[in-house]
DNA sequence: ATTGAGATTATT
DNA sequence: ATAATCTCAATC
């Protein structure tokens, strides 16, 4: 008989320590988890390779009565369905014909509210998310924009309903604190069709 | 069956 | 400023 280590991918459990617990997506006001995130780590892993970086741009979208949001006026469909499921799920969308952007649903079941992840720190994977990109280095604008994160971390409609704490997608709680200084809060991008709702302080940037 | 517009990005 | 590009939902 060989023997065997304990566990056979100790930096994945690792990671599975700090994953952020369902219970912070289910908070019932979707600001706080918003500007909450900021901070944490966005990761895929597809094919053994993990991508990923800190989460430095959200949005908050807060649901049936809010004039940006997909589910505005209760809209119920195929596309937004998760997000009237429990917090801690992957809404993907497909935008503009060509970007896929990820959302992380907030709050219990039957309440759909959702965190819009806009830009990261790229952190690992930087080789693959380069390639992915079509770029040959690192810069600026590698997770920069909720569209350019999902091409680099390879998010596609196959994460749609993904729980955020499964062995391809996941957010991890790096520890990281942000103080109120380092917090930029601005109206959201793009939704200027959502009328005086397009004003609120939605956005949130880490500085 | 058709159509219009979108939680964007890269380029002109 | 604008082309690229396609899915979905609302309408006819």
């Amino acid at each position: 008989m060989v023997s065997r280590p304990p566990t056979l991918d100790c930096s994945r459990q690792k990671e599975k320590e700090k994953i952020v617990p369902r219970s912070f997506y289910e908070n019932p006001d979707v600001v706080k988890v918003a500007k909450g995130l900021l901070g944490k780590s966005l990761f895929t892993r597809i094919e053994g390779i993990i991508t990923g970086g800190i989460i430095i741009e959200t949005e908050a979208y807060a649901g049936v009565n809010d004039k940006a949001s997909h589910v505005y006026n209760n809209r119920r469909t195929k596309r937004t369905e998760v997000m009237y499921g429990p917090g801690g799920i992957a809404y993907i969308y497909f935008c503009y014909g060509m970007h896929h952007l990820i959302n992380a649903v907030t709050n219990v079941e039957g309440i759909a509210q959702a965190v819009l992840i806009r830009a990261l720190h790229p952190t690992h994977g930087l080789k693959t998310m380069c390639e992915r990109r079509g770029k040959t280095k690192v810069d600026k604008t590698l997770t920069s924009g909720p569209g350019s994160l999902c091409k680099a971390l390879g998010i596609t409609m196959e994460f749609y309903g993904e729980p955020l704490d499964s062995s391809r997608l996941w957010i991890k709680d790096s520890g990281l604190v942000v103080p109120d200084g380092n917090l930029l809060t601005t109206p959201r991008i793009g939704v200027d069709y959502a009328g005086d709702d397009a004003l609120l302080p939605y956005r949130f940037v880490i500085l």
